[in-house]
DNA sequence: GTATTGATCTTCT
DNA sequence: GAAGATCAATACA
């Protein structure tokens, strides 16, 4: 339901200023899953894109939860399914996705890679919740959904 | 309702 | 020793 967009000459990505030692699965091939330890209290999940050494990934920032509710319940031990997935932390927590799916496939158990049902909404914003760069329109989310990081509104009344 | 802050890890200076 | 692609609890209006 949400995104954001980090390239390589972008002082908000991690992948600014080159390879290193945590970002190096940005700098693998497209299709991989890049997991790292956000504020040191979360663990936030991008979607590496683009040619292997380019260093450019899709930050994962909320998803509509359509199976296994109860499991993402569980681990994240909040009921509304509008919470469970609404921000990049939640993702992660009610997925269980940690350290050791940093750099696995999206194409290969325990990920399946699926066409989208049908043409989507999307709008374009700028992003969210960093200090640099945060103005480029590099913020995507599905037109009126309910299960942004942000809310747009407390559902219309 | 908005604003502020604590939690607590990895990397970089 | 500081900063950060965050969240949730607390404080204040």
């Amino acid at each position: 339901m949400e995104t954001e967009a980090y390239a390589r000459d972008d002082p908000a990505s991690h992948s600014y200023g080159g390879p290193r030692r945590r970002n190096a699965t940005m700098f693998g091939p497209a299709g991989r899953l890049y997991v790292y330890r956000s504020y040191g209290v979360h663990w936030c999940a991008n979607v590496v894109c683009g040619r292997e050494g380019e260093g450019s990934a899709v930050l994962l920032r909320a998803l509509e939860p359509t199976a296994g509710l109860d499991a993402m319940r569980a681990r994240r031990g909040v009921e509304d399914p509008a919470l469970l997935c609404s921000g990049p932390g939640r993702l992660t927590q009610a997925l269980g996705i940690d350290a050791a799916y940093d750099g696995l496939r999206l194409d290969h158990p325990p990920f399946r890679l699926l066409a989208a049902p049908e043409p989507v909404a999307v709008a374009t914003t700028t992003r969210i919740g960093i200090t640099r760069a945060s103005e480029l329109p590099w913020r995507y989310v599905l037109e009126g959904s309910t299960f942004l990081s942000r809310r747009p509104r407390p559902a219309a009344r």
